[in-house]
DNA sequence: TTGAGACCCACGAATTCCCATGGTAAACCC
DNA sequence: GGGTTTACCATGGGAATTCGTGGGTCTCAA
């Protein structure tokens, strides 16, 4: 049943090596919606920290977006601005298991530590250090739930979590 | 999975023998556009103090770009800015370890000391000194996290650093 | 002679590739 | 329906490769 929206959540780890499995169900939504399997992880907009996912066809879409807003300008900004669309953005291979390498760089985009929270958005989906995304103010109570249990689940603390 | 873009942040050492490598990934993008390994080096565009470097495609581009500005003006800010975009620029070679020396007068055009701070902007990249790099004004605070940490990594401060 | 540039080889660390394992949920069968 | 089997998923580890970097040598020109 593959949807081609991003749905529902998931708490993953990483291992030593920085490897990290993408949840099954959202690789499935992944070629659903763009025929291949690659990924593209960039900073959380609205300057959140935490990394933004999506497939290839909205990375198109905001390179497009891009150049109709800059055309062939000189400009200091237009640089600037590519920079973090690209610099900080980074295509990534998902592997035959279905992980992904997390550099250093998105790491510490994304404040990453040991374990990876997902949390789907329908066109794309987000990845934050569960610690992170339990300090969101006006987070629904019954998300805190969810989490807090799964962390739970696997005697995890914000201590063995350690800040980068 | 290098798509056709410049993507990504590296930090890498300029050696005794002025010899420095580009980032493997960058390699295989500037195959990836222009079928050969020749790389273009110049001063930073907007005013920017740091080198900016480009595959053999987007040089093309370049002069497309700067001709459909001008047309066939004769005003001398044109051949100042021509000077400045194609006269300072050079044509470097990659060597078979994918490295490549950065002549004096690159050094001084880009303020390069030690180390370099590559940064990705799609069809192009740009060569900073991470020291002036990190002084830039509105600097994204991520950015700035993420070059400060791959300092630290090496042991690297300001005095290792020497300024021009 | 000295210094810069072009090859060449060498090494350690990091990354990638490939195979193994345990657990969980779905499928199957009597 | 209860128990068993199968399939798949998240994760771990070792081996093999790649990458960034250092250093030697040879040549040519000043």
């Amino acid at each position: 049943m593959s949807d081609e929206f991003f749905h529902g959540y998931a708490l993953n780890a990483v291992d030593a090596k920085n490897r990290l499995s993408i949840p099954a169900d959202y690789r499935d939504a992944i070629v659903a919606r763009s025929g291949d399997k690659s990924l593209y992880i960039g900073p959380g907009h609205g300057g959140a920290d935490c990394l933004m996912a999506y497939d290839k066809s909205y990375d198109t879409q905001l390179i497009a977006d891009y150049r109709a807003r800059h055309g062939s300008s000189t400009e200091r900004s237009r640089y600037d601005e590519a920079s973090l669309l690209f610099g900080a953005a980074a295509p990534v291979k998902i592997d035959d298991a279905g992980r992904i390498v997390l550099s250093n760089t998105l790491k510490d985009l994304g404040d990453i530590a040991g374990h990876v929270w997902f949390v789907a958005g329908g066109d794309w989906f987000e990845m934050w250090n569960p610690w992170r995304y339990l300090e969101r103010p006006g987070l629904d109570p019954r998300l805190i739930r969810i989490l807090r249990r799964e962390l739970e689940a696997r005697g995890l603390d914000p201590t063995s979590e350690p800040a980068r």
